[in-house]
RNA sequence: AGAGAGGUGGCCGAGUGGUCGAAGGCGCACGCCUGGAAAGUGUGUAUACGCCAAAAGCGUAUCGAGGGUUCGAAUCCCUUCCUCUCUGCCA
């Protein structure tokens, strides 16, 4: 969320920005300021009248002291006739501030200058790709059918017991996702991320908080018996562990990390894109979280995207940082990187993690501040990236790494797996 | 799920109708003391919003949340959420 004195400090600023995500923003706007107006005013009534009031307050509270009855009795009136005055006006007041949540509610993050034009993911701008793509030997398949000839995932188990979208993991499937993890968390805590486990399930207030609600209820899972719902990223159990927290500049950065599985309705998805591992309902990720002085903040998305790199380096996969233009950027986002992996079996690229700065946007819905060295309290930059989302990595793998022999693992996951080869069923 | 207890500032904790934004302690900041430190000692130390060009200052609200009684509520009443203890169930 937007915050109020931004929008009124700097009002053709924030509309030009936000023309870049192809977003009208002058009629919310010119409605927020009305309405910020509105409120100001208001407030401003409402506060001399309770002055006021409570001035009587005190008097008549003296004058009951001094036995002068009477006088007292007069005052008593006259803060009646203020009481009603002031209900009035209290309603007034609540209303204009619901009204003004509200359309801030609707109003997107203002991207970052670095952020390309554009309106959809055709316009995005590759920053760098790095790794060989393999050539792969005759016969090689999508990760789909390797999953299957190989007995890795049983979507069809999936379907059985929940649905479609909840793979079973198998054998060597499950090993391998399972030492995905474990080197996952490894390298971030190196990177001097501290490990966190966190419930799967939040409550009504941590869906606000990181902004999955009201706008996108139908996205989550809910758990209506004692209305909680599935986390659809660690992002919204990590972040909200900091809702209403004013640490101490000297705490920061604070760098989080966590492994969670990932629930997603995914309401409407459907076709190629969604074969095999492409898109879940259930799916594990590992996540990296900062809080970050307002100054540090883009320094720590450079170094967030140079974290990312090393991993995917790592695995020797072939890779490609995109810059996210104006169109295709989050809602909350201010600036985004997303990261792909080259499957060369599916002839295409698999979005594989997203690394965001969001500046104050998170902040300030989630009330997480920091008090600065210069005694003033700020609200704190907050960034998150995937470090990275298992699926797209086990397709790429699966799909890059495939040969007659089997499916070699890349070196740096040996010693997490126990083994360097899932030999082929054929050979 | 049943019975009981409780939610007060960064933390602990007092406070049952007015002078309470709230004693006391811890913590923190600055100063004194010291060769330096500890101890001791002094002072200060909530948040949000509004008014003001801004600072100073002033106003309003906030003792889990919402409503009510009252001229006046941390304190009384109602509703609701949460936590803890015991019992039940259980990995």
């Amino acid at each position: 969320m937007l915050q109020i004195s931004q929008i009124r400090e700097q009002q053709a600023d924030c509309i030009k920005a936000l023309a870049k995500r192809g977003f009208d923003a002058s009629q919310a706007i010119e409605r927020a300021l009305q309405l910020d107006e509105q409120r100001r005013a208001t407030q401003a009534q409402l506060d001399e009248t309770l002055a006021q009031s409570n001035t009587f307050s005190k008097e008549i509270g003296q004058l009951f002291q001094k036995g002068e009855h009477q006088k007292a009795n007069l005052l008593k009136e006259k803060t009646t006739q203020l009481k009603t005055k002031a209900k009035d006006l209290q309603e007034q007041l609540n209303a204009a501030s619901q009204s003004l949540q509200e359309v801030l509610w609707t109003i997107p993050n203002l991207p970052h200058e670095l952020v390309p034009d554009g309106s959809s993911d055709q316009d995005n701008e590759v920053v760098l790709q790095e790794g060989t793509i393999p050539e792969l030997h005759q016969g090689a398949l999508p990760h789909w059918e390797l999953a299957k000839n190989y007995d890795l995932i049983d979507f069809e188990l999936g379907v059985k017991i929940t649905g479609a979208g909840f793979p079973v993991y198998k054998g060597y499937g499950a090993r391998l996702q399972r030492a995905l993890i474990a080197y996952f968390l490894d390298k971030n805590t190196q990177a001097g991320y501290t490990e966190y486990q966190v419930p799967h399930l939040v409550n009504e207030s941590s869906g606000f908080g990181t902004g999955q609600l009201p706008d996108k209820e139908g996205q989550m899972y809910h758990v209506t018996g004692d209305n909680l719902y599935l986390i659809p990223t660690a992002e919204v159990p990590v972040t909200n562990l900091f809702r209403d927290v004013l640490l101490n500049h000297s705490e920061l950065p604070v760098c989080c990390t966590g492994y969670t599985p990932c629930f997603r309705r995914e309401a409407g998805s459907y076709g190629a894109h969604v074969r095999g591992l492409n898109r879940l309902h259930q799916f594990d990720k590992v996540e990296i979280v900062r809080i970050e002085h307002p100054e540090n903040s883009y320094a720590a998305l450079d170094g967030m995207v140079k974290h990312v790199q090393e991993i995917l380096k790592d695995l020797e996969l072939p890779y490609r940082i995109l810059r996210l233009c104006g169109g295709d950027l989050g809602f909350t986002s201010a600036l985004t990187y997303d990261f792909e992996v080259f499957s060369t079996a599916q002839d295409r690229w698999l979005e594989i993690s997203s690394v965001s700065n969001f500046e104050t946007f998170q902040a300030n819905r989630l009330k997480l501040r920091f008090k600065d060295t210069d005694g003033s309290n700020k609200l704190a930059h907050t960034l998150n990236g995937s470090a990275l989302a298992l699926p797209r990595v086990m397709a790429g793998i699966l799909e890059n790494c495939q040969t007659p022999e089997g499916i070699k693992i890349p070196k740096a996951l040996v010693p997490y797996c126990g083994f360097d080869l899932i030999p082929s069923p054929d050979a």
